[in-house]
DNA sequence: CGCAATATTGCAATCGATTGCAAAAAGGAT
DNA sequence: ATCCTTTTTGCAATCGATTGCAATATTGCG
């Protein structure tokens, strides 16, 4: 069967394009009109059984699919969700961590599940505004934005204009969008809890506290040295990006300042393994010398060498968990702020 | 300016949905008809400066957005490419390898910036027909596939249907599709010649030479050692999955049969780093007992410890080639397979 | 001011599907 | 066979844009 004899019409076209196959050639060799090809794909009860299975044979045979694009225009509907990753255009920075690129396969497989199609885009952080464009064009019902960062006024602004929108991030006062993040303060309790319960009495804090996330898994941190009795010190905050050689950097900045200290709490799994590295630089080992805990339990944490104690936050359930959010907002349920449970993984570093 | 008093037509519609705006509320409230609309926005020479002007205004005050499916059904065009990534089901193994997963960014990136949107999604590599579907039902104007593992009958069977398509993977013999890749021949002669040339005798291969590209690096490791007269051993050839507990195991057995190697060359850096701690665990020490070379160069790979001597692929470059092929394909010009270069990166490992 | 030439604009058909409604076909009862 | 139901099917309008062509507005020049 030749695609030019199927697409071919009353006038015999002489050049072969690929032509694609479309419901009117359908209709034209099943004999019926496209109402009723129509009809049969979409298992309408308003066409018999026996012109349904032939129709539904002949598409087969000719590697037929409805075009979803004009499907989407009449029906008025649309199963395609914008996925979002913001990126520091200025530093040209892009996210590389594995915990958020890790995300991504398991929103997709989520989306997939519930038939939808997942666009993915990375996003000037500046530009989060342009998210919005995906709606607005119609080439997506919502946004997934992958990673709060500190960009909290922007997504409020972006929700403002009542397209569905879910964040992976931490839950603010009056945020006007839906976010999915692990429970930050007790992951941050968790992990500090283990060092301090272990014996270490000077911890110290990895992570930019200008985040909402990591702000909150400070809040824990602080929440586990008063409830067990032991001061904090503001020395052993060290404002750290997500950036591996920031932890390197923070490392050393600490021996050179002579600060002492007897572990560290990293806010993600990738700063404490660039940590760990720093600190057998310096010939400190781990964790006879210093504890670490990372946060995310990313594969990597259980390979590298001393396998890290980290804070473990399922990348399957939180994929499952953005999609429900934003099919739930997208229906016109309201969808709370959901905060998944977090689990210390205990391994060989702390 | 209110939504509802926008999209109201000459009957007043009671209920105020949120209804999106289109090019019929703008040409309304500007007082032309939609033609000169989709004109002014489309930047045609036949509407004049001032009115287009003023429907740019309109637009963007509106925050209208043209309709993308409605667009793409006019003109029968479409930028949108499929981005697939295979998964085997069966053993329920979601690639998590931090090369594939970063390459996404890089294909995301190079979509952008031709104006592409990029559709992801993992598919059962037992089913790779279903990508077809994509391009089928227009919702793409073509496929690429990240990895080819060993789907290269599946990869040839879809290229036979015409839709634009390139592979991340090697160059096959009778392949009827377009590949990617680094110059697998060359990265594995570059990582056994370093070790071969800084005295080991004995490099036991880890990789699933079932897989083109991996057979392809395995052909450079025989190369090399051919090249510097040194021989090569059956025993030292060990099946290895791109799977992390796999490098495990393989250090294991070898110890366990007593086979005496000075050093690994690792298909993937996520093997050759869970070598690194296999080996740390069994008590022999790298680089000084063994030394190990790995493949792709992920970021990873500078922050382990110790810091792993690996063979760069560039990500960045390989996802605008990937891109730049599919489109050259698209255009209905041939795109041939590409073979990317690599680069020996000398850290502590080896 | 009149008329031709040119610059703008609008009408209506079209892209590939879906769906309300009316027409045709099939089936049943008398 | 006739008439009435009940199934099936097809016609035509529609989704939101684009574009060829014809109609209208503007401009220039004598």
């Amino acid at each position: 069967m030749n695609p030019s004899e199927v697409t071919s019409s009353t006038v015999q076209t002489t050049k072969t394009p690929p032509t694609k196959v479309q419901m009117d050639d359908i209709a034209r060799l099943a004999g019926v009109s496209v109402s009723t090809v129509s009809r049969a794909l979409s298992q309408s009860p308003l066409v018999s059984e026996k012109t349904r299975l032939r129709i539904a044979e002949l598409a087969k045979s000719l590697k037929y699919s409805v075009n979803v694009g004009a499907q989407n225009l009449r029906r008025g509907q649309n199963r395609t969700v914008a996925v979002v990753i913001p990126y520091d255009a200025k530093s040209r920075q892009h996210v590389s961590d594995p915990f958020f690129i890790g995300m991504l396969g398991s929103i997709a497989d989520a989306l997939t599940l519930q038939g939808y199609d997942m666009l993915l885009s990375r996003i000037d952080a500046d530009r989060l505004d342009l998210a919005a464009q995906y709606c607005d064009s119609g080439r997506a019902v919502g946004v997934i934005v992958i990673g709060q960062w500190g960009h909290h006024d922007q997504l409020n602004e972006l929700a403002s204009r009542h397209l569905p929108l879910v964040v992976w991030g931490a839950e603010l006062p009056k945020q006007l969008y839906c976010t999915v993040g692990s429970d930050n303060v007790e992951g941050g309790s968790l992990a500090t809890r283990h060092l301090l319960t272990t014996g270490r009495r000077r911890v110290a804090f990895f992570g930019d506290t200008q985040m909402p996330e990591v702000a909150q898994r400070f809040e824990g941190y602080e929440c586990a040295h008063r409830a067990l009795g032991v001061p904090t010190s503001p020395d052993l905050v060290i404002q750290v990006p997500f950036i591996a050689e920031a932890a390197r950097d923070a490392v050393k900045s600490l021996v050179a300042r002579q600060i002492t200290f007897d572990a560290i709490f990293a806010c993600s799994d990738l700063l404490a393994i660039t940590a760990i590295g720093a600190l057998r630089d310096v010939g400190l080992s781990v964790p006879t010398d210093i504890a670490v805990v990372g946060y995310d339990d990313v594969d990597m944490a259980s390979y590298c060498h001393p396998a890290l104690t980290t804070i473990h936050q399922s990348i399957e359930v939180a994929g499952r968990a953005l999609v429900e959010a934003l099919l739930a907002i997208q229906r016109g349920d309201e969808a709370l702020p959901n905060h998944l449970p977090t689990r210390l993984v205990v391994r060989a570093s702390a």
